[in-house]
Parts: structure tokens; sequence; C-alpha cells
DNA sequence: CATGAATGAGCATTCATTCAT
DNA sequence: TATGAATGAATGCTCATTCAT
């Protein structure tokens, strides 16, 4: 993967390829990003024009293109630098000292809302939307954002399973089980637009749920 | 549905009316909706040009606004055929007098199989991309295809719960989260182009874990 | 001119002539001139669709092309239905042995409630339009409706001249003097939308003054 | 009107505003109004297409929409544009200390010739054609080519009146008479195409005759 | 590096006209 | 005769991209 970057970037920029290593965080790059990723995550790929990115991102259109090959390659880049902003919001409290139940509970929790923020869903449905046109893009952002939360999740259920709090056999698919319980009847509807965000009522009562499902499959049995 | 389509072919052409009415499916216009679900499936609303429609569909450009006012009243008439289309596919074997384990295992490769389709990935990116800005689509389309599905399972735990087989509080909660605990691992890679569709053999494995988590939580212990 | 008309009509109807020629008034002909006499007038002869046409008249567009080699003889042919029309309705009381002040009076304020009725612009606007691209349309509705008009009038002055009521070297062009002056601040305005139609008061006003300039000039002086 | 356009441009791009202001006359802005000129006033609003501008502007059509918003912005600007050629092609001699009979009678020459020059019609044929589509187009033509004649005409009417040469009431309506009565049988034939331009001996013919009788109604009479 | 003027291919849509029935 | 389904060329307009400055 990080071959396939390099070698599009050099691509798209032979000369200044050692600039752009260290000088990834131009101001005028960030601003563009920046600008572009309001638009894009907005108005989708084909609905978002680079006269409106420009506009956005507060530069000229020509600038666009000293920095970005194409809209192809620009939209790619917003793509990681979201995957890395979602990563970081990601803020979940994974200790392995704490207990199963809390852990869960509030994970879940944290995890629903993240996806049904306003912004929540326009990532995902601009990715998903051209994953099909643009496959790596898909991957990528699935890999980074996605599966990574699996990973780390996973992670947490591994020392537990460790520390005999539960038994799995496969704890990847255990976390995302979880995950996906956790989604049950709130985040497909809002995605859909058929039902606003869920209430934080209705979030609490969902990942109870969840939780209680969970650590009846998958909680060590005391006697 | 016909409801509506009778509405819009009076405005279109009062005269033809009568013929309109039981003649939705004139071969011409069946071509039309054939070739524009392809098109739209394939690059999304935006992606697909209603030249490359009218090529797909084998009529002139100009055929196109006959049948349909504009690009958007086609759109919105494909997804409601897909809708349909969908839910003729989704023949969940539901008999209530069959028992749990065996219904839900089948029940959830159906619906695996079902969403990994290669067409299945591509109406729901195609409607949830689109969802923001043509939001009673995108309810429409969650409503009659998730969303009812969701309550056909509901409806066959409802009578298992009425004999005593299973104890659920919220049934159709509970229909929600084992299908989503279904596509764990399968079908968000599948749809983001991360993973090719499942094999068979994972199929089954996730789909049997996700049967006795359900259980797990649900059923009602025997002494 | 007759020659003319009949040429045309020939190339694009050569068998029914002779039926057209006593069934120029079949009902499906009426409806279709008086369907599209309102459209063309209404939006001139580029903003005027056949559809629009065909709608108007409660025919089917097919029919239009039965009757109407195609867009410009329709068009032809309500422009000349039209010019037939202004005549019967410029219904002017010329009688030679009414006194010259009377007659001008009423036919100067007859003459301006005709042109500025709300359909009086249209047609003049429509036709002058069109007479670049169509001169002989042009020519006919000039020579039909408004060079008709000034013979009509310049034919009582004629008289009047006998009479020695008046002294006229060119009783066509002070036919035509007199109706210019009626317009004066009135008709301008209204055509090009810089003034609803003219009051009646208004109207009285102005052919007054016209009128008595008339008599200033062409009267014979009584001593 | 430059006003007007500071505000448009503002729109389009805020940053070259300073530019704009001082430039309204960009060469291109002026190739793409003298093409566009030629066009809509040999076809008509509705006959003239966007390509057939780029074409006479020596542009593509892409740039036709860098300086102005769409087509009606663009006829809207020709005619204004015209509108002011028309005014200062109207170089009449007003001079108050001249003569009246001279003054009036090369007023009415002059002004003929104008109207029906070749290009002359046209103009007005597009405008009036236009004019129940976009009223405030038609208004402001009449107002700054046609009243604005008038206006002046009078001022020079009011000035003779003052000297006690003239005797008129309504100045304003005595200009628009003696105006609308030198057209009389030259400037409506032309106009609709039923005449050539009218040769200068009929012209100074047509115009003394309505000298005369301008003065015959109006000269103060000297005993 | 940054600009913005200019482009031309592409788009959705309209419409005069044809033709089988 | 009358229809209306079907066409395809043409239209107004947008936008990713280029390039001279």
């Amino acid at each position: 993967m990080a071959g396939k970057w390099n070698t599009r970037s050099m691509v798209a920029s032979n000369i200044k390829t050692v600039r752009a290593i260290e000088d990834d965080d131009s101001s005028k790059r960030r601003q563009i990003v920046d600008g572009a990723r309001k638009v894009f995550m907005n108005l989708g790929f084909d609905g978002a024009s680079m006269g409106e990115i420009a506009r956005a991102a507060g530069v000229s259109k020509g600038t666009l293109y000293v920095y970005f090959a194409d809209k192809n390659q620009l939209f790619e880049a917003i793509v990681d630098h979201v995957s890395a902003q979602e990563q970081l919001k990601a803020a979940f409290n994974l200790d392995p000292s704490r207990d199963t139940t809390t852990t869960l509970r509030e994970f879940g929790q944290t995890y629903i809302r993240l996806l049904c923020r306003p912004e929540g869903g326009s990532a995902i449905r601009t990715v998903m939307a051209i994953a099909e046109r643009m496959p790596d893009v898909g991957q990528r952002y699935y890999e980074h954002v996605l599966q990574s939360t699996i990973k780390r999740l996973a992670a947490y259920l591994d020392v537990q399973v460790a520390n005999n709090a539960l038994k799995i056999d496969n704890t990847e698919l255990a976390a995302a089980q979880f995950m996906m319980m956790c989604q049950a009847t709130l985040f497909l509807p809002f995605l859909f637009q058929a039902a606003p965000a869920p209430s934080d009522e209705r979030i609490v009562q969902v990942i109870e749920s969840a939780t209680q499902m969970f650590l009846a499959a998958y909680q060590v049995k005391q006697n």
C-alpha cells in the first residue's frame, strides 16, 4: 500500500517529491485538503466541482493542480486524510484492566455516537459510493477506519480471553459482531435518511442489549 | 406505488392513461428500466449519463423522456423497481413451525448470499450515496427492502416467543441484531471492495456463530 | 400574391387541393388553426412548440402534419388567418356622407383601441419578429392588415377631396400620417411594454390633437 | 448601467473586481458583445444559439459563460449596448437658434434614415419581439432609445414655444406626433419587409409634408 | 509558486418530424 | 384520416483541465 502511494506521488510530482515528504503540510496544501474535504463529503465525488473546492479552499482553481494531478488524486488524498481524522476521533477506552461490561458498554455508545454524527454518515456514504469505481480508495478506507477499530476491540478481547474473563474462539469476529449489533436499528435508518440520528436514550438501550447478548455468548460462566 | 405512477403518467399523457394503467410494463418501458438499472447501479446517479442509459436500453435518448420526466424520476423508478426485485429475491423460509436454530441458520445464510451478490452491493451503494440529496428515495428503499426484512424476521420471532421457545423483549431489535451480526466481517469488506464476496465456507462459519450467539441470549433455558 | 399561395398549397398538398378549396374549414383544420393562433401569438414562432399547439388544438401532433407540411406553413396559415380576423375587426365607419371631423375622431379612437388590445400587440410583434426570416409573411401581413386600412381611409379622404371638404395631394400619405399621429405616445410604449394600455381619456386627448392637426393642414379654408 | 455591471462581475469573480471596473471592455468581452449583437439582431433571441454566437465572437462556448451568466443576461447586455450605440448615432442638430422649419426638416430626414438602415429595423424587431417575455428589456430600450429622442425634440420645441415661434400645449406629444408622421408610408413597410428602404427622394417628400403639417398646426400665425 | 482566463468535451433536456398502425 | 410512439439533432449550460503570465 505504501508502495502504491509512492508510485503515484512520483508520477504526479517527480521533482518536488523530496520537498513533499517533509512538506506534506505546506499551508496551501492543507488549505486545499480542508476545503476539499468539506465539499467532497457534502456533495460526493461527482457532485463536487473543482471550482467549488477551490472556493472552499480559498485558492485558485489552477493551484489545485499544482498540488494534485487531478480530481481523483485530490479525492484519494482527502479520503486518506479523513481516515486519519476518524481514527483520532475513535478514542475508545480499551484499557485492559477495566471490566468487560463497562468497557463494552462505553465502547458501544461512543462508537454509535461517532457513526451517527451528521458528518459521520457523509464519509461512509461518500467513500462507499465510489468504491466500485475506485476500489483501492474503498479498500484503504475500510482498512484504516473500520477494520482498524475492529482490531483494536479484538485486541482488548484477546486480553480478556487470556485473563479467562471471556471465552472466544475468534476475537476479531467477536469484535465485529459486537460492533454490528450495536448498530442494530440505529445506524442504517440514519444512513438512509429514514430516521434522524437516534436519541441518547435509544442508544443506551440498544447498547445495553448488545452488551448483554455479547456477554451471554462469550462470558466465562462462574460457578 | 402503482397509484403514484398513474399520477405521473397522467401528467405526461392524459389520453393513454387507460393503457398506461394496465401497461405499466409496456416493453419499451421495461427496456428502459432494465437498461437504466444496470447503468445507475454500476455508475451511480451522477456517473450515469442519459446517453449511456439510452444505449444500454436500446432506445434513443428522446424516448427516455417519453416515459420519464427527467433523470431524477427515472432514477426513482429504478430504485422502486429494484426494491421490489430485492424483496422477491428475499425468499426466506420463516415457517413458524420450523425450529429456531435451523430457521435462523438458513435465514442468515440466504441473507448474506443475497447481500454479497455482485449486484447486491451496487443497489445499496447507489441508494445510500444519493440519500442525502434525495431523502425520500433513501427512505423508501430502507423501508421497502431493509426494514421489511427485519419485520418479517421479527414476526417469526414473535411466534417463537409466544411458543415459549424464545424469550425476547423487543423482537424487532432482536431481528435487527441477528441480521447485523450475520454481516460481521463479511458484508462491509465486500461493500468497500476491500475483499471479494465471502466463500460459502466462511459464510457458514459466521452464520453459525451468529446463530449460537442469538440463541445464547434469547433461547429459553430448559432445565 | 394569389399565385404565390396556390403554388405553395400545391406543393404541400397536391392531391387534396380540390377538397381543400371547398373544405378549408374542415373542423379539424379549424381546430388546429385556432389552437395554433393562440400559441403562436402568445409565444412567438420559436417559442411555440408543435406539442403545445397540438395540445391547444386538441389533436395529436401527428395530425398537425396531416394538414400542414411543417411548422413554417402552419405559421403562415395562422398569420393569414389572423390577418383576415383583424380586418373584420377593423370595422370603421367611413361613410362618405359623415363629416370629416367626426369620422376622423371616431376612426382614430377605434383604431388605437384596436391596436392596444392585449392581443393587438401580439400579432404585430409576432409577425414583425419573423419578418426578416420569412419576408413574405411580413409582407402579406402588412399589405392585408396595415396597408389595407390605410387604403380604406385614403378612399374616404378621396371623397372628401372630391367634395372640396379637404385639400390633399396624396391621400394615401395623408391617411398614413393621420394613423401614425394617432399612435403618438400611445402605441409604442404599449408595444415595448414600457406602459400599460392607454386609458380612454388619454386616447380621446391624443386623437383630438391628431384630428385638429390633420384638419389644420388639410381642411379647405372657408372664408 | 456601470453600477449594475459591477454587481454582476463581483458575483462571478470577487478578486478581479478592480480590473473589471475599469475594464468593462476587456477585449474578450467586447468581442463577445460584438459577435452576439450580430447574431441576436439577425436571428432574434430564440433563433440565436450560443454556439453560433461563440463562433461569431471567435471564442469558445465556455468563454461566453465566463463573461455572462446565461443567454438572457448576454442578451440584455447586447440590448443595452445597442441602445447606447443608437443614441450616439442619433446626432440631431437641435440647436435652439436654428429656425423651426429647417430643424424639423433635417431632424426628420436624419431620423428616418436612421430607422431605415438595414440594422435599424433589426434592433427594434428583436427587442419588440422579446418584450412580452422580458418586459424590462423592452422598457429600457423604449426609454433609452425612443423616448429619449422624443424628449430631446420636445426640449427643442419648448424653446421655440418660449420664443413665441410655436404655440404648443404639450410639446412631448407634439414631438411624438412629428416623429410618427415622418414614418408615414416609410418605416412600417420597411419593418415588415413589404418594401425596401425608401429612396432619399421619397424621404424628402414625406418629411416635407410632415414638416408642413406640423407647422400648419403649431406655428404661431403672423399677421 | 500561484493565478485566472480560456477551452472543448460532455451533460440533461427539448422538439420538429416521421411512420406504422 | 388520425394517432402517438419514437427519433436524433440541436440547445443551453457545466466543468475538469491547461497554460501564459
